[in-house]
DNA sequence: TGTTTATGATACTAAATTTGTATCATTTGT
DNA sequence: ACAAATGATACAAATTTAGTATCATAAACA
């Protein structure tokens, strides 16, 4: 029942830190030193964040990757959106066929109305957000 | 991002069915025949239910499961706990080392937030509140 | 202009969790 | 004794999550 994922966990940390440094680009190599994330894992999310336009990368020696927006235009939804899929906490699928009590189940209404009050907490989450001190 | 797992689900299929049925004991046969759930699969978790005494069990010829308790007193979270284990939303640890930020970290505040609101709304969840019309 | 240093792309692998099966033992009613 | 149910337990398949490995490509710079 983990609501995010490791990588979308990695990606915050990342983001973060790439956010509140002095530095114009922070290279992997540095993430990985100071966040202590498996290197070759957050190389391919960083890549992935690059791919949707939450980072910009630049190669080459002073390479890197800086963000492209403001600290308040990247919200948590959108990395967990990339990272682990649409924002749902109930499919009722079973391999691949509809579950037949779903227009009536009570269960499935609860659990669509607790996914949309999730879902707009998680919504008010930005990167501005969770740098803010206190 | 599941809120609750297939056999949670199952379980609770099961015992609605078994709350509604006008027999005294229900066979897993039954079950199966009605919800169309592997059959071994649910006879697994009709007998942890048993053994969690949520069900009482007989054996035999003529035997079957019955419930235990009230209807209002048979909770989702009960079930969840059972089949998904705690209910939490984070555990912030990465191979069983507890996340360093976690002192500090606003994004598992955040988290810890939904979660209480989340729970409480699954608190409210009974069979007997599955089984209401309207 | 070639080497170094960075990321891009992609395929592969490992670990964990979820979703089941299979089998034999035990109890109970007839 | 036999049939019909559950109990216990070990095994296996499928899916998802987490992580590696490798080669290609681009930019800086000597
Ligand atoms: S039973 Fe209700 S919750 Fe479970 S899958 Fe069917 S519709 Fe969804
Ligand atoms: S970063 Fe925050 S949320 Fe992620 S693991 Fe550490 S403490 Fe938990």
């Amino acid at each position: 029942m983990k609501l995010i994922t490791r990588n979308t966990d990695y990606a915050v940390r990342a983001l973060c830190f790439i956010a509140q440094s002095k530095k114009k680009k922070v290279t992997v190599e540095e993430l990985v030193r100071v966040l202590e994330i498996p290197g070759p894992f957050l190389r391919k999310i960083l890549q992935i964040l690059n791919k949707k336009k939450l980072l910009k990368s630049y190669k080459g020696q002073n390479g890197g990757f800086s963000l492209t927006k403001l600290q308040d235009k990247i919200l948590l939804t959108d990395l967990m959106k990339i990272f682990q899929g649409p924002l749902k906490l109930n499919e009722c699928i079973f391999k691949k066929q509809v579950c037949p009590n779903i227009k009536t189940c009570k269960l499935k209404k609860k659990i669509d109305k607790i996914e949309k009050c999730v879902i707009s907490e998680l919504k008010s989450v930005s990167l501005a957000y969770l740098l803010k001190k206190n």
